[in-house]
DNA sequence: CGCCAGGCCGTGT
DNA sequence: ACACGGCATGGC
């Protein structure tokens, strides 16, 4: 597999991206307010609809939880009841307890004092906490830590899936080798973009993902039409 | 009613 | 290295 062999699904990526943007608009990502609920809501969305995050969200604001200091001193089984709506409670407030733990001793209780690590290390230090994989840790670095890294998502593997952008001879479709399709796909726009790019492209993903993406794909009127021979000559 | 959602983790091969 | 089941709720 040569380097231009590989080049053509990046540009057709970035292609993608304008065509989204074209179809959707600026959407303003992360849909919340502060850093802080920006991690809350990485956590909460795990393999959970947003529409069940924003239920447990509004009861965090109820509670007064919606801040750092108001989860640190939310018993657990509070915590737990609290982001009930959005499944998996047991094991996200105990990893939402696990990170403000780790942020209180190792970061002195400042998110931006997080912030101020270097991307590679962090990466590493959020993946090491419990209940924070590669996309929760993309995500936080990305939305609520102004880190330049993409954020890829089952909904981009189910795109780069069915637009045949990942060649199943070089690898499984895991979530490193759409990172790096993600980074390719812009790796000629200016540096100083690619944090913002990033942003917009997993925003789009998720609008077109929402849309036209589910398990079982409804590719009527999706925005990404244009690149639909693809998935046609595959079939 | 059954399927599914903006994953992650432990276990078994 | 991968596959697979468990985790849990609510919307549609």
């Amino acid at each position: 597999m040569t380097v231009a062999n590989k080049l053509a699904p990046a540009k057709r990526l970035r292609r993608m991206h304008d065509q989204l943007g074209a179809a959707y608009g600026p959407q303003y990502w992360w849909p919340a307010k502060t850093p802080f609920e920006v991690i809350l809501g990485a956590y909460l969305t795990q393999n959970t609809a947003w529409k069940a995050v924003e239920r447990s969200l509004a009861n965090l604001r109820a509670a007064g939880a919606l801040s750092l200091e108001g989860l640190r001193k939310l018993p657990v089984e509070e915590l737990q009841r609290l982001i009930q709506p959005s499944g998996f409670f047991t094991r996200k407030a105990s990893a939402l307890k696990a990170f403000v733990a780790m942020l209180d001793e190792e970061f002195g209780g400042s998110l931006d004092a997080l912030a101020a690590a270097p991307t590679a290390s962090l990466r590493k230090r959020l993946l090491d906490l419990p209940g924070v994989g590669p996309e929760t840790a993309d995500a936080i670095l990305l939305y609520a830590l102004g880190h330049a890294v993409p954020v890829a998502d089952e909904y981009l593997r189910r795109i780069a899936e069915r637009h045949k952008l990942l060649d199943p001879s070089d690898g499984r479709i895991r979530y490193d080798a759409l990172a790096d399709l993600t980074r390719r796909a812009f790796a000629a726009d200016p540096p100083a973009s690619h944090a913002p790019l990033f942003n917009e492209f997993h925003a789009l993903t998720v609008a077109v993902g929402k849309a036209h993406c589910g398990r079982a794909p409804r590719c009527e009127g999706c925005p990404l039409v244009l690149d639909l021979h693809h998935v046609r000559n595959a079939r």
